[in-house]
DNA sequence: CTAGAAGTTCGAGCGCGCTCGAAGGCAAGC
DNA sequence: GCTTGCCTTCGAGCGCGCTCGAACTTCTAG
């Protein structure tokens, strides 16, 4: 994803949820930094905040074949801009309701190769369901939440 | 909310997911139901089929507090309109991310009283910031999510 | 050189929201 | 009246995705 779209991501976002812009922003930075490609690698610690997880989620992540950060000669995990932009794709997919096991599953398909385009392509699709399914389900009940809102005076406070 | 605004959400989905415009009808249809005020009470069974849920779910909603149906002599849980009609509000705001502890503490307000406003439209100011967050992390993802699918040839399988 | 921070592996534990099964009671059709 | 099936309560179990702590090693600042 282009850091324009991001950008956009942002301005689409409507303006009265100031506090989410403020994080949405931290997303933004952290994609810059990736894309900066200064290839010095981070830490375990380091990536975790840069992606906000923490080093137990990434080391988790690595154990079920997500991510395979390089090691130093004395064994402590080396995270480059590529496998830092493997992490924002894996944490924005988990954040859509994408579960570990599907993402386990397609992780597996991209490094399989090429021939398995088909199968990724499948998996995206359902995804892809999913997450208008979820989109929907969330319309509804914001409709019901801003029903209470006005039902006790409105967001004023009134 | 209104059955209008529930065709209004309906026509408002995307065409191409045919799959769950049935399921959004059969919501819908719930509504309707529920609205009909046929008020022969149901039991946890027929409940439970019309709103989506299992009567295990059910009994356990009534154990945290969330509804009390009333009881045949012989302690049958009857189900009248009102419960149901309940039952899908707790269901829209569960699918939509509200937590158990929230939703608890929401009902025990709403049955505490006309004093417990200010509380509850807090509880629902809350709960929109959170639908509105977890809608941009859709979208976010969803962007992604397209963006593979492109990658992969598109939607036709090309 | 040394103290302390941060890294490693491993396995156990946890919070959430159900989900299930056992043991027994009630209801409706034949 | 009996069979069949749904109802009751209760407590235990489960799947997911982390989350934590122990025990040990390595890096870094002073």
């Amino acid at each position: 994803m282009s850091t324009d779209a991001l950008i956009e991501q942002l301005l689409a976002a409507p303006p009265e949820v100031g506090r989410s812009v403020v994080e949405a922003l931290h997303q933004l930075l952290d994609d810059s930094m990736l894309d900066a490609d200064d290839d010095a690698p981070r830490s375990v610690a380091e990536a975790a905040a840069l992606v906000g997880l923490t080093a137990h989620t990434l080391r988790y992540y690595e154990q079920q074949g997500l991510v395979r950060p390089a090691r130093s000669p004395s064994g402590h995990r080396l995270y480059r801009a590529a496998d830092l932009r493997r992490l924002v794709f894996l944490t924005r997919m988990r954040l859509s309701g994408m579960t570990m096991h599907d993402l386990t599953r397609y992780v597996r398909l991209v490094e399989q190769g090429e021939h398995t385009v088909d199968e990724r392509r499948r998996i995206m699709l359902e995804q892809r369901e999913r997450i208008l399914r979820r989109m929907r389900e969330l319309s509804l009940a914001l409709e019901v939440t801003e029903y209470k809102i006005e039902l006790y005076g409105g967001s004023s406070g009134a």
